[in-house]
DNA sequence: TTCTTCGTCGGGGATTCCCCGATGCGGCCA
DNA sequence: TGGCCGCATCGGGGAATCCCCGACGAAGAA
């Protein structure tokens, strides 16, 4: 299998190990990879379980993991990355520009956080940035998430929503059920013009942009809170 | 630009055209596909407009198109194709694996129907047997389109999503992305009445009371695509 | 005391929501 | 062939909302 790579004439190549469940996407990277004179794929996976099983064996550089893998994902794949191995490198791989998710994958332990919308030589120079022991983003994720750290920069720990006040948190819990302002208003005792001010002040404190935007992580971090993982 | 075809070596390399919004998957693909000695890529695309406009010049003899593109869809797409040319083979590139969707990209005039959770192989095969005016559909999606045949019913029953009409699942499907009413309309280049129209048609069809439903339900049945049930 | 945070409201314009339509097109059907 | 129906597209218009301003008092913190 190995070939006896000669010493001299590249140092050494880097090993990345693939994690993807779509085959096409996994092939395209390889075929990729492949052709850079400094790296190499060293094994893939389809699932957090076969790869979990593989990655020693392969003793990668580098681990690059699609975010939505079936049933556990790329994060939970991470996670029991990292009880393992804490330094290992770990490129996260997503379809969304969700910045919630990059986020995610940072307070999780990840070295970067790419779209498949990139341009492919972005994801060559993002495994190269992390493999130097750095952090790769996106500018754009990197502005976005720069512009929310503004806002709460102090000790807020890994809660995004502790920023947020009791009164503003109830708001946020009711938008996340799909209730309206008008009906928040009612339930709260207080005027549509308070429930309005509280909506503005999350979508501040949050960096969200619209009303869809908060409705959508409304949703995500109060059904999340009982169940996933 | 084209080489003079020596007759006898290889009859003639069948041009494949490809559409995606991921430069990864396309890259991948187009490795895979010119590693092939009876097929080449002849063109690339990542939004339905450039296709449109690409196709023309490149004039290929199969489009490979991912269903899930920004702005107009890769349905939209297949039935723009459609309109100018009736026997142009193409092959619809998925995510999911709703049946829904294979259906509607069937009736909308597509050759084949493939996921991208299929191995490498089955891509190369579907597009040689749709370049023989065949029709490809995955094994378990035709056994699962056959019952629903048998068994009279459309999927109506348990995929209350397969209600809406083409333009309105793509609809939800951008308000589950968090895009407001305004984007959707300059997305897919019509007025804000029609799109207005849609969701007022969608929450009718799928029982929601008011906006705000609309959006938790969209969210839910469109960030679970890659993951959940 | 001064400063900040929080809860509470209002004005007002832009936008969206949600009810009425309407038109044209392509099927299906008797 | 005429009629019905679903679909895509758009408009009017009033109600609700979004989203930018600002304000005020209470409760703590500096």
């Amino acid at each position: 299998m190995l070939s006896k790579t000669p010493p001299e004439a590249h140092p050494r190549k880097s090993k990345v190990f693939l994690v993807d469940d779509h085959p096409i996407v996994r092939q395209g990277l390889a075929l990729l990879i492949n052709r850079e004179p400094d790296m190499i794929v060293c094994g893939q996976a389809e699932s957090a379980p076969s790869a979990l099983q593989s990655i020693p064996g392969a003793s990668p550089d580098v681990v690059v993991v699609d975010i939505s893998l079936d049933g556990p994902d790329g994060l939970d794949l991470l996670k029991s990355i990292r009880l393992k191995d804490p330094i290992l490198p770990v490129l996260i791989l997503s379809m969304h520009d969700e910045s919630s998710y990059a986020e995610r994958s940072l307070r999780a332990g990840a070295n970067g956080y790419i779209m498949k919308q990139e341009a492919t030589e972005k994801v060559l120079i993002a495994i190269r940035r992390i493999l130097q022991g750095k952090v790769y983003l996106s500018e754009g994720l990197t502005n976005r998430m720069l512009e929310q750290y503004v806002y709460g920069a102090t000790s807020s720990k890994n809660d995004p929503l502790s920023k947020l006040s009791d009164r503003e948190l109830e708001v946020f819990r009711l938008i996340g059920a799909g209730h309206g302002t008008r009906q928040i208003a009612d339930e709260l005792h207080v005027s549509i013009k308070t429930v309005e001010s509280y909506q503005a002040h999350i979508k501040e404190k949050l960096g969200l942009r619209n009303a869809r935007e908060l409705v959508q992580h409304a949703i995500e971090r109060t059904v999340n809170v009982g169940g996933g993982y």
